[in-house]
DNA sequence: TTGAAAGCGCTACCAT
DNA sequence: ATGGTAGCGCTTTCAA
């Protein structure tokens, strides 16, 4: 219960109290077996007493492990990285690590800001959710050699590793899955601007796939500007007007396809009659109040957890079988398409 | 560019190189004007040529400032607090300081835990989504002297600092707002179990309220288990069968109340004719897709924006006019209601 | 304006 | 099974 004029009980004090030398003090915390159980009740007892808890920072000094994971997220709102953070965390703490956290709202320039800042604190691990970096960032993160887990995405060539899934593919899965259910001239609505490379990867893997079936004509249509959901009706209304026979749109995200189905409403299209709308992301909503969007649903729980699994892994001296790590995706069929 | 062989370049590479000693390297970084010019720049490019990140957790160990502030969060899915975790983290960063952050899954023994970790950290402080602490966690925060904000909640005696809203004034004020769209026997709808209580602070407020009004039989039911969604529909129900002339429901949350707007729907009600549902949180959806949600807005950035620059004053010795602030919350009266 | 020495709290290494 | 010594990379304090 004592508190020492610093503020804060060191090793040194739990020593003296114990009667014991800090190493002994060091060993009951970080190797307890080597401690005769007598000595050790001690030493916990004068742990107990004094309140102490031990400076991770002047251990991971010592060890050089500074049992720290950095995660450098764009954003948490939209909840499309919350889950991932969610998973990304317990794990980590799971196994002793804590997780360091730090957002970029879409910008390169804040993510190299983070990544510098994170590489200060000499982390064991570290995760980007973006895979578009600065050059400078490249290049200091690989002279680093701290293990750099790519997620979101599968880039050809990961700095380090990767855990996540192929966007292009899903695109993919998504055209065949509206072809299949009858539908002939699909069209795709995304976002512009702001790092919505993810988005124009779906929409890649969406047009090849039409593409073989002799759909050519790719219409798209990326409002920038306003909320998701205003931009997903904006577009459908931008789509229309260019192509009116179109009859499915596939949204880069629920929220557009939230918006396109609002907009479908107004302009008295039955769905998915006139039209089929899909989404992305398969968000906490999608499957209720009537709505049935029909979306892809992406592991995000399973990409933080793997991540860490990953780091944990290869700090240990455990190779992966491979860089990259697919958890795949899922397209879950309700009722607008 | 080049890389030593422990994989990391310290202060000392960057002395020699800039033919100075380690202070002064320290000094540029730390307080340059105390540096001639010429020395500063030798020095700068030393840094820049080497790559040099310096290490800030031997840094803390010495200036006795972590620069380090932890959040301990119940969860991030469900999106309550992911935006103030975007607030916190960004204010941080604009300011040198980094966020540690951890999730309880609404349990305070992980709480107490992550607490301590967190402390193992020596962080410039610590910010707390839950105001029910195990009495242990209690102490060890307070005799700990690190500034500890307990977010989106006002206690009546924090443990240090508090800034959010009086959940009870807030259901209230919607009780008020039943009361005054015309409404006489409204009913709360809320969860059991899994740390409600800011939910049960809402109900006491909203009971209150109407008891002030004479409605004093207290309406509410709160189911367990299943989705959130699914609780709000089944809530409804129990109301129903209990009271069936309830004409009015305030969900603790959004996501109960869309689960309540489709069980309402299922029976062939209109709402708000025959009756008018209400939630709380006011979430991304809230407004869209025809829905018109009524409900409590919360301004979630700014609580963390405010938690972030309550610890950054008071270490830099600014003390706060109050322990609490209070951020407010806002009625939003769409078309549920 | 710059530097030398000491030390932050801990762990690695080598003894005993 | 336990301890002494020497750092980890930085900042503080005091000198020059």
């Amino acid at each position: 219960m004592a508190v020492e004029s610093s503020g804060w009980v060191t090793m040194g004090d739990v020593a003296e109290r114990a009667g014991v030398s800090k190493i002994t003090v060091s060993r009951v915390l970080r190797a307890p077996d080597k401690v005769r159980e007598e000595t050790r009740d001690r030493v916990r007892a004068a742990i107990a007493d004094l309140g102490y808890v031990p400076d991770e920072a002047a251990g991971g000094l010592s060890s050089r492990r500074s049992r720290i994971v950095g995660a450098v997220i764009s954003t948490l709102a939209g909840s499309t990285f919350a889950s991932t953070v969610d998973g990304l965390g317990a794990r980590l703490r799971q196994n002793g690590h804590q997780l360091l956290l730090a957002g970029t709202d879409y910008s390169s320039a804040k993510e190299a800001d983070a990544v510098a800042a994170m590489l200060g604190r000499r982390p064991d691990g570290l995760v980007l959710t973006s895979t578009s970096h600065t050059e400078d960032a490249r290049r200091t993160l690989a002279a680093s050699r701290v293990p750099v887990v790519e997620i979101w995405e599968l880039p050809a060539e990961p700095i380090g590793y990767a855990v996540g899934f192929s966007n292009h593919d899903a695109g993919a899965a998504m055209a065949r899955h509206l072809l299949a259910t009858g539908r002939r001239r699909p069209a795709f609505v995304g976002t512009a601007g702001e790092g919505d490379r993810r988005g124009r990867l779906r929409y890649e893997g969406f047009a090849e796939a039409l593409a073989q079936t002799g759909t050519t004509d790719a219409r798209a249509a990326a409002p920038s500007a306003g909320t998701h959901t205003a931009r997903g009706a904006r577009g459908l209304a931008a789509v229309l007007e260019r192509w009116p026979d179109t009859d499915a749109v596939f949204c880069a995200s629920d929220a557009l396809a939230l918006g396109a189905l609002s907009e479908a409403g107004r302009r008295g299209l039955r769905v998915p009659d006139d039209i089929a709308i899909a989404g992305f992301g398969d968000f906490e909503f999608a499957g209720e109040f009537g709505l049935g969007l029909t979306t892809v649903r992406i592991p995000g729980i399973r990409i933080g957890e793997t991540a860490a699994q990953l780091i944990l892994d290869v700090n240990a001296g455990i190779r992966p079988d491979s860089r990259s790590i697919d958890v795949g995706f899922e397209v879950v069929e309700r009722s607008t398409t």
